[in-house]
RNA sequence: GGAGAGGUGUCAGAGUGGUCUAAUGUGUCUGAUUCGAAAUCAGAUGUCCUGAGAGGGACCGGGGGUUCGAAUCCCUCCCUCUCCGCCA
């Protein structure tokens, strides 16, 4: 959520955020600010009429709330709780309206992402390594890994059905050396604290990282339990702080956990249907910052650097790309995206997403922190996938490829296997 | 899943219809005392909304109801604990 004063303050910024990210008219802002004024306006008038009544209420309890004095004033306090009731209806149904509109509204872009509609307008601010040569032509990694035996498609499609894989022997080995990996780097050296919590979660926590209300079709529900598998652990990290103050000392917290992730896919239909590319589960290392505000533009360039260590190490070449407004997610504030060589599928791949959020989860999920004699605020919160670990795998399939349809291992993940 | 108990401020814990403006203890901060500290004494100390401020309103697990008035009574949901059952 965003601070609601800008949107009564300042609304024509609002408005231009939006046409910045291409999403004009997805939200009326018009309708937003009125039903703000009417929802405030009631509230003001309930809170006024509430007064009275304690009032009285308290003059009833001292007449001992007998005699004809008293008879009167109860009749009185009646009209009132009258009065209150009869627009309490359109008060609730106004708080409803309106947090919904605020819940769908985006956050506030960075003045420095770029001006673009969509993916194609993102900027390339960095690139490390080069496109490795190979005296033959690179196979994509699915036929590398059906062909080892490794990577087995029909099996997974047989246990859960299309978009499901099935590891065996060195790819399911090689996928658990990776996310040892990297949990090592980013807690020996990166200084993430290691943590390990729920894949399912509730409603609340969905709604406090924005996957809900808006999204729900992309992420899997259990409604009978009103439970839902994570799409990334950035869930369960960010909500462990849901409705707590944390003293400035604290801060910044640093935190690493690896899951499974879980995604419908639903938009994705016909997309990038072979292959470990894009599939409804898949493992990950996820880091999740909380920091005082102040800092939250630094600790993003430092999450990006951490998530492209990863990368580095593997000998993996890559490229960060900044998105531009049309293709940067409604949370973020600024993301980067990190985007890895894939030489068998002859493109670059997206591999981690590394956004600041700003205060836009921690007011969804009121996480505040506080300075010595001071009030609560809203904290900063920031994620980065430190890396989505079956598209590594992908990628080092491709990268390391030999000629005779096999792939080495990367050196620093022999002592792993 | 069954039976029972319970959810109150940093924490512990009282409060079963009207000075609850939530007792008391504890923690924290400030002051007094002290060379300094401990101990002791005095005072302060929650969150949210609204308002320029004074102030006002809301919050005792969530939601709803009864009442002139609810932490307190009723309904409902959630959670925790104990015992039993089941279980990696």
């Amino acid at each position: 959520m965003i601070d609601p004063k800008i949107i009564r303050d300042d609304i024509e910024s609002v408005r231009r955020n939006h046409a910045k990210r291409n999403m004009t008219g997805v939200v009326n802002l018009d309708e937003l600010k009125n039903i703000d004024e009417e929802r405030r306006s009631l509230n003001l008038k309930s809170d006024e009429l509430r007064e009275k009544r304690n009032t009285l209420s308290k003059t009833i309890g001292q007449l001992k709330g007998q005699g004809p004095e008293a008879e009167a004033l109860k009749k009185d306090v009646q009209a009132i709780a009258d009065e209150l009731k009869s627009f309490a209806d359109r008060q609730a149904e106004l708080e409803k309206m309106f947090n919904e509109l605020h819940l769908s509204v985006p956050n506030m872009l960075d003045e420095s992402v770029p001006e673009g509609k969509d993916e194609k307008e993102n900027v390339v601010v960095r690139t490390w390594g080069a496109k490795p040569e190979f005296s033959f032509t690179p196979k994509p990694h699915y036929e590398i890994g059906t062909d080892m035996g490794i990577l087995d498609f029909e099996r997974g499609v047989k246990l859960a059905g299309a978009r499901f894989y099935l590891y065996r022997g060195l790819a399911a080995r090689l996928e658990r050396s990776i996310i040892n990996f990297m949990l090592d780097l980013h807690t020996k050296e990166n200084g993430y604290e290691e943590t390990f919590g729920p894949f399912i979660v509730n409603d609340e926590s969905m709604t406090g990282t924005g996957q809900y209300p808006k999204f729900k079709d992309e992420y899997y529900r259990i409604d009978r339990d009103g439970l839902s598998l994570i799409p990334t652990a950035e869930v369960t990290l960010t909500n462990i702080y849901r409705d707590e103050i944390i003293e400035e000392e604290n801060l910044p917290i640093h935190l690493t956990m690896q899951s499974s992730c879980f995604r419908r896919e639903a938009g994705a239909a016909g997309r990038d249907t072979r292959g470990l590319v894009r599939v409804h589960q898949f493992q990950k290392v996820e880091l999740v910052k909380f920091v005082e505000p102040s800092t939250s533009f630094d600790e993003l360039e430092k999450l990006t650097a951490n998530a492209e260590e990863v990368l580095k190490r593997l000998g993996l070449h890559y490229r960060v790309v900044l998105l531009c407004g049309g293709d940067t997610s409604a949370s973020s504030a600024k993301t980067y995206d990190i985007e890895v060589w894939m030489p068998g599928l002859d493109r670059y791949m997206e591999i981690s997403s590394c956004s600041n959020f700003l205060e836009y989860q921690a007011r969804r999920a009121m996480i505040r922190y506080r300075k010595k004699g001071e009030k609560p605020a809203y904290l900063h919160t920031l994620n980065g996938s430190g890396l989505a670990a079956g598209r590594t795998m992908a990628a080092i399939i491709e990268n390391y490829q030999t000629s005779d349809g096999r792939f080495e291992i990367p050196e620093v993940l022999k002592k792993y296997m």
